[in-house]
DNA sequence: CGAGCGATTAACTAAATGGTTGAAACAAAT
DNA sequence: ATTTGTTTCAACCATTTAGTTAATCGCTCG
């Protein structure tokens, strides 16, 4: 059933079914949490029997950890990859709020499950980071941060302090997909087409960080 | 021991007990949300016996329920009054945002709550306003979109779509207290003093919002 | 005092949940 | 065909969980 796909030696043999489990169980997580998420709802989603999660992963807690550790990992390196690129940073910060809106929009449940870790106080991510080994994880977010120190150095920003930026760029592109029911709730036209709403929502964040909305 | 502290005749004659459950619930809930919640541990956190919760609120369902029904009308009609008030509109959005974070900085089990009901899909938030009649919670954000329509007409703000500016302000005044352990963890000036950081916080959130970053 | 009544509690129940197991199905190799 | 190893599953077990109950406390009022 699952071919090699290729001859990468590295990690990752998944079977379809490993693939299935981490898929149900990342959406059943983000909806419901670490300790709202029922092992049974995880496998009828993934259309397999519930022993199965425990023959591919041991415990509830092991696969919650492996899910969040995995998904975090993979969005940290894109975030980077792109920061690292030169050029004036508020191109940077462009390409980065786009990037970052399309992830999103192809799997919103990533940024769900972090909120979730959050709001639950983050145990586990700090259990993670302090393992450290993970992955190779690197430098994630100081990347952003330092870059815009940089800037503001440099005088290509107006002085601000990186981790106020930081949280700012992620609220204005991130919250939409937390609080989606009620914002299709407040405006129809949303939902009638998502990707363009997503598209004007890139430009506006765009419009706001570099210039503002006062006339 | 509950004193009838004024005689208002209208609702809420609610004993220690009640809102001792009440705040406990609302903690408990916004952690874990409503299926990773236990009511056990609901009655721990409030010093009393389990069989309180279901003496006040019949059921999880119905506490949690009750809960975030009280909670979000309350929040609504104080947005609603700062907003309502005549004056330039980037004036009243200032206020607005101080008004708020400083709400969430007194209690940000709400808008915690408020995230886990969207990620669960809010099937509560939608089953309250259909019951519509609920404290008479009245139009809500619509009054912020109508206000910002108002402004752009008026030449007060550029052209602004305002459900994107509405997300884009509540991102970035709400994200800080949704995501706080992972930005504590990387930058720990938050947390040495973060009266102080909410300040600055308000003023780097109205100083985008005017006029950008970009030099 | 003591009858009445709301508030409170420990002990209990039925159902749900995380996790286990032993056997069966399946595939590839010998 | 037999073996060997992996994948899959139904049935099962021990614990946890929401919810109940019946008894008790403590207050007020006659």
């Amino acid at each position: 059933m699952t071919p090699p796909s290729d001859l990468i030696p590295s990690f990752d043999l998944a079977s379809e079914t490993e693939k299935a489990i981490f898929q149900a169980a990342l959406e059943v997580f983000s909806r419901k949490g670490k300790d709202g998420a029922r092992m049974q709802e995880i496998a009828d989603q993934a259309g397999i029997n519930k022993a199965m999660l425990h023959y591919y992963f041991r415990s509830k807690d092991l696969l919650y950890t492996s899910v969040f550790a995995h998904v975090m990992s993979s969005f940290f390196s894109k975030l980077e990859s792109v920061m690292a690129k030169p050029g004036p940073f508020l191109d940077r910060l462009e390409e980065m709020v786009g990037v970052y809106i399309d992830m999103h929009a192809a799997q919103p449940e990533v940024a769900r499950l972090w909120v979730q870790e959050n709001l639950n106080g983050a145990p586990v991510a700090r259990q993670i980071l302090q393992q450290g080994l993970q992955t190779g994880a690197g430098p994630g977010p100081h990347i952003l941060l330092e870059r815009v120190r940089k800037a503001v150095d440099d005088g290509e920003l107006q002085p601000v302090e990186p981790i106020q930026l930081m949280i700012s760029i992620l609220g204005m592109t991130v919250m939409f997909f937390i609080s989606q029911p009620t914002m299709t709730a407040l405006d129809p036209a949303i939902s009638a087409d998502t990707a363009a709403f997503l598209n004007r929502r890139k430009q506006h964040i765009i419009q706001v960080l570099r210039h503002g909305i006062s006339q």
